[in-house]
DNA sequence: GGAATATGATTAACATGTTAAATGAAATCT
DNA sequence: AGATTTCATTTAACATGTTAATCATATTCC
């Protein structure tokens, strides 16, 4: 499969027309212009998490749960109640597509909702006895996949990969983003 | 594999308005039936590829590229031309989201495509001197956020995490999949 | 050569990610 | 109290992920 080719292409344009010339102000575009691409941290993290989901979607599409469901019946099978947004928190899910889902599976019986009597604004959620069956229904295949993956990689590296990706959550956590600057034409704030 | 039923509803619940921190601190409190949430592998992969891309993010938006779409350029700016099919495979993208990517980018001028002459079904991309000017313009804040967290992580711990990446990759490469067995739902647990 | 089949790409349909705006309720200020 | 502000959640709008179906072209088989 050779089209993966980054390597600079010589002077020997393929008669192009009007379209090559104007990069002639910047010609080493073509030529590098950033890290390879397969050096890609990102890239690289969504692959191996891709690998491995790989394995838990056919199980838990058996049971007619998408990846997302899941992770929040499992947050929930850990606790009582749980407000929704610290049910966010920890499966990992914005506001939006976590009141998405909540509504899916309080149709499907698989949770059940009340609000806090002092706070009406919030949310309390817990799991259902269906939803428990559900999760006892599913939990053993996820553990005897989430084995044998142990057991491939090591369970010392798992252990290493996971202190690795916690380090670099941590050393990421207090670096500054972008300075939001703004586009063109966007008068910034003339009044506040 | 007895799990968690509906037990120990929490008998003194008290009902006084100052109650708040006590509710949402009922978080652990369950027995698990399986690994703590926290230790989830896809979990920890998605959080930490969620901490790099968070700034990489408000750059691009700066530049009215999604994520994918830049995937797409860069992939593109290191290849005269390439298939459909190929770019799917480099930018790590499923053909559905790639073809209505293509279509946006090629109205957009940053794109130019043509199909195979001998095989009218392949499709033929490539960037557009439009589209490398882009590339110019959001490679320099790119590689500066990139140097900032390889400075914070350390390049040699950026390279061994890559190396561990790439190493749960293969090893799962070849795990088989979990066969699709059953798809019953009312069959297993007559507990309903 | 033409029907059957395979392949590359797109479209369809639905679920989620993502940001902005809206809604409803509580806290704060005057 | 009434207006304003803050907060928790939801809705809206659009882009993408995901699987299935479709479409057009190629290949194979008869």
């Amino acid at each position: 499969m050779p089209v993966n080719k980054p390597a600079a292409r010589n002077g020997a344009s393929p008669r192009k027309a009007a379209a090559r010339a104007e990069q002639a102000a910047a010609e080493v575009s073509r030529d590098m212009p950033m890290r390879e691409f397969s050096r890609s941290l990102p890239m690289a993290l969504m692959r191996a998490r891709e690998a491995v989901m790989r394995h838990f979607r056919a199980s838990l599409r058996n049971h007619g749960l998408t990846e997302q469901q899941w992770r929040i019946l499992r947050a929930l099978g850990g606790v009582e109640a749980i407000e929704v947004t610290e049910l966010a928190r920890l499966a990992y899910l914005l506001g939006p597509s976590l009141s998405r889902i909540l509504r899916d599976l309080e149709q499907r019986g698989l949770i059940e909702r009340r609000s806090v009597k002092t706070d009406l604004r919030r949310g309390l959620v817990s799991i259902s006895p269906e939803g428990l069956r559900l999760i006892e229904a599913v939990a053993p295949s996820s553990e005897a996949i989430y084995a044998e993956m142990t057991r491939r990689y090591g369970a010392d590296r798992l252990a290493a990969l996971h202190e690795m990706l916690s380090a670099l959550e941590a050393s990421l956590a207090d670096m500054p983003l972008p300075g939001n600057g703004h586009i063109k034409d966007e008068d910034d704030d003339a009044s506040l």
